[in-house]
DNA sequence: TCTCAGGTTTAGGGTCAGCTAAATTACAAG
DNA sequence: CTTGTAATTTAGCTGACCCTAAACCTGAGA
């Protein structure tokens, strides 16, 4: 008698944990096609039968369809949640990078936290005052506000032949070190690299970044995502055969404030 | 055996019930000496048993002292605390508006999700990029970040002498329509009020704010609070106000950049 | 001094989200 | 086709917070 039956229409407000939950799921989905339980509990540092017990929730609830032993995926509502949140830190990383002067390495953290507690209209007001970007500092894709996204997958920097150089796209947020070494060898999104060399069995790696010859590892290399350069000398063609459903901008990747 | 002894020293981070509790006391203490379990209740909307399960949790940490049947009172630890998290409300509201442009009746709900969420390397850095603001801006003071607070006691409206004139000082920001009243007939921090008439029985005040003379009610005159004017026929002052770089000003209550 | 109304506390529960330990299942390798 | 291991789930608990109902203080007035 005291509420209408509007039951599952607009979402409760979700708790931090289960938009956490969302968010892995939506990466570990992306990846392998679906999230295992025991990949879900690592990426929250969880036990694994914590991670059955929230599915079984979220399933509940419609969040994400769980095919016991076999992992789960989320349904539609799922991804808008996930995509919601996702958007929301990765505002706030472009937000306190350019605008709170946040070094690139320490805003995953903090926007961790603030994902939760910032309204729409905080979000939505970070995002006119830097100009709606849609990539973070490190490169990933911001969502738009009705959960469109650009994941086009990319190429590795690993995987990029002798000779070639290439755009430098992305990089996981979650590695400080790794960000820190990132920004002393100036490979940041936006920065174009060479592949000068590369040592046989999975040995080191030369690159070219401006002036410097930087050595690097084979697993550091693997986790840069690079993007050719358009082209060159050419100036047109690369036909849009890209034309995804909706309309996807060509090529994302808006140089951040970077330092 | 795995951890070290250093057990009641520098406080596991609170949870946001904690927070919410130490700042409730923390203002019903000020105001009345101690909080009686109801008041905490209503402040919090939650029932008063759960605010006496509460306070032995808060007690047997030692962040409050608590006497049953007689109140709770908080411990230098626990006033550092509240404290904090009042500094983060501020500093944050204070930050929003003048900012991001959020109007001055919605930033508290969003200051209030926020502070528990932000770090204090983020509320510096916004505190920095406003230039130290020492009262946020509904007039509240700011405390400072090692726990000083200017809580120096002050007329309210309802009190001035009629013919004279103040300088309105803070409100509540807890009353969005009341605050977007004041909004309107001008009366809002910094601005000077004059008390044109009373008429008696606790009946409607006159006021004169510029060039209006707004009626207004004697409850909303009570919550308005205000200091007299420091010497009237002086004409210098108001120095370029709104450039308050990095110093603060003398007399707290900052004009806020309010519509 | 007694009484009782209001404010407080205790008793007994509930939910969420986590944990450990003990099943259970899937699948690859014999 | 059996078996063993790794992944997953179930069972049983814990702690933080919150709730309602019932008992309990306290202080004011009769």
């Amino acid at each position: 008698m005291t509420t209408p039956a509007r039951d599952h229409a607009s979402s409760p407000p979700l708790t931090e944990p289960v938009e956490d939950y969302l968010k892995a799921i939506y990466t570990l989905e992306r990846r392998f096609g679906a999230a295992a339980t025991s990949d879900v509990a690592s990426a929250l540092a969880v036990a694994p039968a914590s991670v059955t017990g929230m599915i079984r929730r979220l399933a509940s609830q419609g969040y994400v369809d769980h095919v016991p032993y076999r992992g789960v995926q989320l349904t539609a509502r799922g991804r808008r949640a996930a995509l919601r949140t996702i958007r929301r830190h990765r505002i706030l990383e472009s937000y306190l990078t350019t605008v709170l002067g946040y070094p690139w390495d320490r805003v995953h953290d903090e926007a961790e936290r603030l994902e939760h507690a910032a309204s729409d209209e905080l979000i939505e007001r970070m995002a006119t005052a830097l100009g709606h970007p849609t990539a973070d500092p490190h490169g990933a894709p911001i969502p738009t506000a009705d959960g469109e996204v650009d994941e086009t997958p990319s190429r590795t920097l690993a995987e990029l032949p002798v000779g070639e150089t290439a755009r430098m796209l992305r990089v996981s947020d979650k590695n400080p070190s790794l960000l820190r070494y990132l920004a002393d060898i100036a490979l940041q999104p936006g920065a174009e690299v060479t592949m000068v060399a590369r040592a046989p069995f999975d040995g080191p790696i030369t690159l070219r970044i401006g002036d410097a010859e930087p050595v690097v590892g084979p697993n550091l290399a693997a986790q840069v995502l690079v993007e050719s350069i358009p082209s060159s000398p050419l100036p047109v063609t690369d036909a849009p055969s890209v034309t995804s459903p909706v309309s996807t901008p060509r090529s994302r990747a808006r140089k951040p404030t970077s330092r």
